[in-house]
DNA sequence: ACCTGAACACCGTTCAAGT
DNA sequence: ACCTGAACACCGTTCAAGT
């Protein structure tokens, strides 16, 4: 592993008391705060502690280092998004792939954006603190909703669904990512976003098995190196 | 400015004497080997000072912190990625669409995948250094190359050249960058590296403009949300 | 149970002294 | 011109002492 050594993320103790709760909520709010305010790389425990009206040692009673505490904070960030992603896979469930597609890209979209300045900021933590596992929780969680969405639509099927799926999350979650990276003035970021869709349909009619009546429109050219699942 | 405050990023002074230059060289050398491993927020310039056979002070010369050394070895970087993605740009010169976009994203995942460590490591950097002016200018670069590339592709016009372009890159990229993200197994990384090139293809497709003989193929729904340029 | 903050170790950066 | 490394300031983490 690079960037990271064998460290405890997980949280050291859960609060008993009321005022506890209160603490450590505090602290987790703080912490966005700060993050949002100077960046992972300037952020500093007493900082946090000053924000959150505590003290360090009150921090390190419920997380045993710094990493562990945008580890925590991490982790409530991508349960919003999950969530969000979940409604509208239920919302579109039996809808049209290119309706689905459309509003899995605005909603993901709409997601990250409301609150930038904090979906900027976590987006650097992975520098600081190994947070593959909750990509990877959060990746996994998603590709169940949006399979399942899809495999619903009544206008489409696919040959292999889990590869399809998987590859149009890839560019969704990357491509939103790249636009944050860049400093794009908003109505080219905006651009971007519409074709993301345009795109996303595309994509899915492209890949989409023929239905009954097919045998009628055949592909212009046959398409050569083009392989569907993994090699 | 979340995460960085105002420092300056380029470097201090230029070597003189040829055994200045070897200095500097090694130092920039070292700094990539100690990112690799152990990733950008635990590299500390006495490590690499080490790493390189010269003690903090030199380095110190060359560079005005410990961002701008990071922000060196970025820009390097940029370079050569960039340098290989024109080069395919060339070599494609009036191909056709599909085949430049093919060529396209497997030059830009092979630049990236040679050196998979440094690659990973340097993604991560962007957490401690503000990189949006390389990254801006890696973009321009690259735009201007793939624009020009396709703009010569004699079987397919684009209603507007720029934001098909745009959306392409900015979704490569960061396609690229969320399968190094993830940890998937090698065959998916590659069946979405496939399915990529594919979703590239897909787009370009549906995004020409239909040629003189059109007129006989309609599209079968009306699409509906679908805008092209920048709102 | 929970909180505090002085104390310690470590790292970025400087600068007076060397070749 | 270029290099060195002890010295200083700052931040992560601990722990003995408090309520």
């Amino acid at each position: 592993m690079a960037s990271t050594a064998q460290v405890r993320l997980t949280a050291r103790k859960t609060p008993r008391q009321a005022r506890a709760t209160a603490t450590l909520e505090a602290i987790l709010e703080a912490t966005i705060q700060v993050l949002v305010a100077v960046g992972p790389a300037r952020l500093t425990t007493t900082r946090v502690a000053a924000r959150a009206g505590a003290s360090v040692g009150t921090m390190y009673q419920y997380f045993p280092n710094k990493q562990a505490l945008l580890y925590a904070v991490t982790e409530r960030y991508f349960d919003i998004v999950a969530a969000s992603v979940e409604q509208v896979c239920r919302e579109q469930h039996g809808a049209r792939v290119g309706q689905m597609a459309e509003a899995l890209v605005e909603a993901y979209w709409r997601a990250k954006i409301v609150r930038c300045k904090v979906t900027r900021a976590l987006y650097l933590v992975a520098a600081e603190v190994d947070t593959t596992p909750l990509v990877e929780a959060f990746s996994k969680r998603v590709e169940l909703a949006t399979s399942t969405m899809f495999a619903s639509a009544p206008d489409a099927k696919f040959a292999d669904l889990t590869i399809v799926n998987l590859t149009l999350l890839t560019s969704l979650f990357g491509t939103v990512r790249s636009l944050f990276d860049r400093s794009l003035p908003k109505p080219w970021a905006c651009g971007v976003q519409q074709q993301l869709i345009f795109m996303c349909r595309s994509y899915l009619e492209a890949a989409k098995v023929p239905s009954q009546p097919a045998a009628a429109v055949q592909p212009h050219r046959p398409s050569p190196v083009i392989e569907r699942g993994p090699v």
